[in-house]
RNA sequence: GCACGGGUAGCUCAGUGGUAGAGCGGCUGGUUUACACCCAGUUGGUCGGGGGUUCGAAUCCCUCCUCGUGCACCA
């Protein structure tokens, strides 16, 4: 066996083994493999987008799942892709186009998507680069992508399907308009954000009154010249006798009437409000039931139209805001204005403000809703935390039509065509459906129509989320077939690893698909991943910089660190703050230490979090070295020690509980009971143990040692793998495990405890646990006399049942660092005046030190443990005398208890001895 | 407004009825031949406040404070 380099670097490795595996085809799916099958399909990330820490948690845990099911013998498919993206992948080419000069109107459509597809080739592989760098497993062979041919087919068939069951139709309503987007956005697309801004209280004439006024509140004055009514409530009495008159807009100046209407609430301003049809959805409605003129005087950007009047033409919204209010001043007719915090709705993309507006687009009825409800209400679909299920359930009870239409190029454009010579009245008509194609005037198909010269296309195209709801089948099979290999092994699939943020967005959404499809569940579980956030807990975000790129941790610390780390800092389900320390940056907490914190450049700082995981690499790496020191076992039959057995039995208790953490998908949980175990008890326990074996010239002893070395540090590399695949793989190889070259990745999971065939095992245990904590008493007392460097001498006077120790002193010696120690008969103990003494569960342990005692001091110490064992001696005594404790406690927690005060009477009593031999 | 989640050591977090934990940090020692990205020891918490249930509460119930999330919102 080589030894290994000095340190462990990562990058080199990772890289190494990231390459073997695809040599090896090691992530194929196998949709012809006779094993159980586990699938997950990858939430796509934007195809133009780059790897950031959410991503790398969410592919993690994925990556985990993956390859722990292929460990336990599954055959495993993980399928990967990327979507469009549409409004995000538009709006960069465009920024492009507008730096050159250009812009999509200019080139025309076909141009404009030439364009996007250049940037997509450029641009769109990196992300899929760095999910391998980070080692995902995916099935790279079944790659897919949302704008594909054979994905895009899908999308039509399903809008034809839907359409000719009624599902989906058109309609002119008023929807959410990004006016920098320039598009509709459906209503999970919007942000309400709290804004603080003004409310303005102006006064309309009343008609055919010589001086009476109306006072109205509002907080879009730049609204009013699209008012075609002002309404209060039909019981309030200041207003009452005025439903039914008009009142004068002030400008474009109008005649418009009074309504009543219950659904205003009395209290909040004046009572009275001002209705503007077409661009408020409240409004609309009141338009609606009262028949009321609808005027739009804005154009698609936000500016306002002619319609608004010659002043105003042109002008932006916000603008026009303080314009109108300025002009109504002049007027006369502003009352006052007052501060005012409410709510708008922000186009998530774009991040301003969304416009209300009427417009032309298409709607999906939403298919399968009572079988996706059912399905999670009755747990056949599970959510992970648990309490997303009420929040899904909420929302499909109260689910609202989908608006599918983009005004967007870059996307699957709607597959509906109009007769060319109707076009300009089909696409101003409202609820299209089947009879128009029936008329001959609609074509609504997978294909075009085969004399396109006689029709035109509908321009717009879908909602990305409209292709992403298809992906766990529209991966796996082409439209026009019924099934396929792959969707018969591996759909439904097992796992849908994603963040809450998308829960409406796209779960919900792919559960309904799934029954509408297949008929089916599109999957059984669904884990829903930590929201990573920055020291202050403020979201990461490009705009305030504090978005670490993984790629440059992963170069500093590697892609086990960080995969390492963040599954252990990252709990089920709750949000989880991500350290970065920044050269300068002072710390503290507080909007000060934030600014000074943003000020500081990032990167080139250091990640506490990540380097936990990168020293716990290193120290794999380090024991990996040592045992490669010590040569290969030379026997075969084994002997084996106490501690060889406690460390197997060690592993066995591991191994159990990280099959139940997996069971609850408790990754942080699994990451710390790996560093727990092999930290702790492999590394400062075991392997210090057996260092006097090791130097040791007895070789049956050294060949039980190396045996057990073995078996412990190769199942452990097991189950480490799915967290750190890199370093467990090269370790793997490095010891001598692989055999003729077998992946760790592909090599089942031990079938059997390692601990079979052992035995004295529960004696064993008990043992290695006084031998430890024996040590831990003399590691104390050598502390205690500042000797913790040095080389003493013990002696040890064991109470009766633990002659055993005899045969474990060499390993005592080692362990508490001492030169020898003795044994002595209890008739023989030495004053603790001249020998300052601990209690063991081993028997008294006593530390000779010729004279140098201080007696006070000493006195001092056992007074400070008698202390201490007087409050557990008391609290225990107290809780046994109880009389409701013992007859209601369970008798194993009542046994317990007199256990333990026992042991507390023993080591009192004890103690007392030795204060009193002390004088 | 409704619903949900969090508040445990200086920091990040485990811990769902029975002796309050880990990592990082702090402090004291340490180049004994795997590892200073390390070792040994140590410090540190009326478990957000109050009330209740219970023999027993960080854990269950009520209430308040506080931070966060989702949904619905007054124009």
């Amino acid at each position: 066996m080589a030894e290994l380099s000095k340190s462990y670097q990562p990058q080199e490795v990772e890289c190494k083994w990231y390459q073997r595996w695809l040599e090896a085809d090691a992530f194929r799916g196998d949709e012809t493999s006779g094993r159980e099958a586990y699938s997950i399909v990858i939430p796509p990330p934007n195809v133009t987008g780059i790897l950031h820490l959410g991503h790398v948690l969410n592919n993690t845990i994925q990556d985990i799942l993956a390859r722990r099911a292929r460990q336990q013998g599954k055959a495993v498919l993980w399928l990967p892709g990327t979507d469009h993206a549409g409004i995000a992948t538009q709006s960069r080419v465009e920024a492009k186009l507008r730096k050159e000069g250009t812009s999509r109107r200019e080139l025309g459509r076909e141009k404009f998507l030439a364009e996007v597809w250049k940037w997509k080739e450029q641009h769109g592989g990196i992300i899929i680069s760095q999910l391998q760098r980070l080692g995902c497993s995916c099935d790279w062979s079944r790659e897919r992508f949302t704008m594909d041919p054979a994905y895009s087919r899908w999308i039509s068939r399903i809008f034809v399907d839907l359409f000719n069951s009624g599902l989906i139709y058109r309609g002119k309503r008023m929807v959410n308009w990004c006016p920098v987007s320039l598009t509709a956005l459906s209503d999970e697309e919007v942000i309400m954000k709290p804004q603080r801004g003004k409310l303005y209280y102006m006064r309309y004439k009343v008609a055919g009154t010589k001086n009476r006024w109306l006072e109205i509140a509002t907080t879009r004055p730049e609204t009013l010249m699209g008012d075609t009514a002002v309404a209060v409530h039909p019981k309030d009495e200041r207003y009452k006798d005025l439903i039914g008159k008009f009142v004068w807009r002030p400008f474009p100046e109008a005649k418009i009437p009074i309504i009543a209407e219950d659904s205003l609430d009395p209290e909040f301003g004046t009572g009275v409000l001002k209705v503007t049809p077409a661009h408020d959805k409240a409004d609309f409605a009141i338009g609606q039931r009262h028949n009321l003129p609808i005027i739009d005087i804005f154009h698609p950007d936000g500016t306002l139209n002619a319609l608004a009047g010659p002043e105003f033409e042109g002008m932006d919204r916000f603008e026009a805001r303080k314009a109108a209010a300025k002009k109504l001043e002049a007027m006369g007719q502003l009352v006052r204005v007052e501060d005012h915090e409410n709510a708008v709705g922000y186009s998530e993309r774009a991040d301003v403000p969304i416009e209300p507006r009427i417009s032309m687009q298409w709607f999906l009825r939403y298919p399968c809703v009572p079988e996706a409800t059912n399905a999670v209400d009755q747990d056949e679909i599970t959510f992970r935390p648990e309490r997303w299920k009420k929040t899904y359930l909420h929302w499909m009870e109260n689910i609202q039509d989908w608006c599918i239409s983009r005004q967007l190029w870059w996307g699957h454009q709607i597959p509906v065509w109009y007769r060319k010579d109707k076009a300009a009245s089909l696409r101003e008509a409202e609820n299209l459906d089947l009879s128009a194609v029936a008329r001959g005037d609609l074509h609504c198909a997978i294909e075009p129509p085969s004399d396109p010269e006689n029709w035109v296309r509908d321009e717009d195209v879908l909602d990305t989320w409209f292709s992403s709801w298809l992906w766990p089948f529209a991966t796996m099979c082409d439209s026009d077939q019924k099934s396929s290999p792959t969707l018969k092994k591996f759909y439904p699939t097992s796992d849908l690893v994603t963040g809450p943020d998308i829960l409406f967005f796209w779960v919900a959404r792919m559960i309904m698909a799934g029954y509408y499809v297949e008929g089916q569940l599109p999957f059984r579980n669904v884990y829903y991943t930590s929201i990573i956030r920055d020291r202050f807990g403020r979201k990461l975000s490009k705009s305030l910089g504090n978005s670490p790129d993984p790629l440059d941790i992963i170069q500093a610390l590697g892609a086990d660190a960080l995969r390492y780390s963040l599954l252990k800092t990252a709990p089920i389900g709750s949000d989880v703050r991500f350290h970065e320390e920044r050269a300068g940056f002072k710390g503290g907490e507080g909007p000060k230490a934030i600014k000074q914190f943003d000020e500081c450049v990032s990167g080139g700082g250091s990640y506490p979090q990540v380097e936990e995981g990168r020293n716990f690499a290193t120290k794999i790496w380090n024991a990996a070295n040592f045992r490669l020191m010590q040569g290969p076992p030379t026997r075969k039959k084994v002997r084996r020690s106490i501690v060889d057995i406690d460390i197997l039995a060690k592993l066995d208790t591991m191994e159990r509980q990280i099959d139940a953490a997996y069971a609850d998908y408790r990754f942080s949980q699994i990451a710390e009971l790996l560093h727990a175990f092999f930290w702790g008890d492999y590394c400062d326990w075991y392997i210090e143990a057996v260092k006097g074996d090791l130097r040791g010239a007895d070789p049956a002893r050294k060949s039980a040692v190396l045996q057990t070395m073995d078996t412990v540090f190769g199942r452990f590399l097991q189950h480490l793998h799915p967290f750190m695949p890199h370093l467990t793989e090269e370790l793997w190889e490095s010891l001598g495990f692989a055999g003729s070259g077998e992946l760790l990745m592909l090599t089942p999971l031990p079938q059997e405890h390692a601990t079979k065939g052992i035995k004295n095992l529960t004696e064993s245990q008990a043992q290695a646990a006084a031998l430890y904590q024996a040590v831990n008493r003399a590691r104390n007392l050598k502390a205690e006399y500042n000797l913790a460097a040095k080389k003493v001498r013990f002696l040890l006077a064991p109470d009766p049942g633990h002659a055993w120790i005899t045969g474990e002193l060499a390993t005592f010696a080692l362990l508490s660092g001492a030169s020898s120690c003795d044994l002595v008969s209890s008739d023989s103990e030495p004053d603790t005046e001249n020998a300052p003494a601990a209690l063991t569960p081993i028997g008294k342990l006593y530390m000779p030190l010729a004279g140098l005692i201080d007696v006070a001091a000493e006195k001092a110490r056992l007074d400070k443990e008698l202390e201490k064992i007087a409050k557990e001696l008391a609290k225990s005594e107290s809780k046994l005398t109880n009389e409701n404790f013992v007859a209601n406690a369970k008798p194993e927690v009542v046994q317990l208890e007199r256990d333990r005060l026992n042991e507390w009477k023993d080591r009192h009593e004890q103690l007392l001895d030795m204060i009193r031999k002390l004088g």
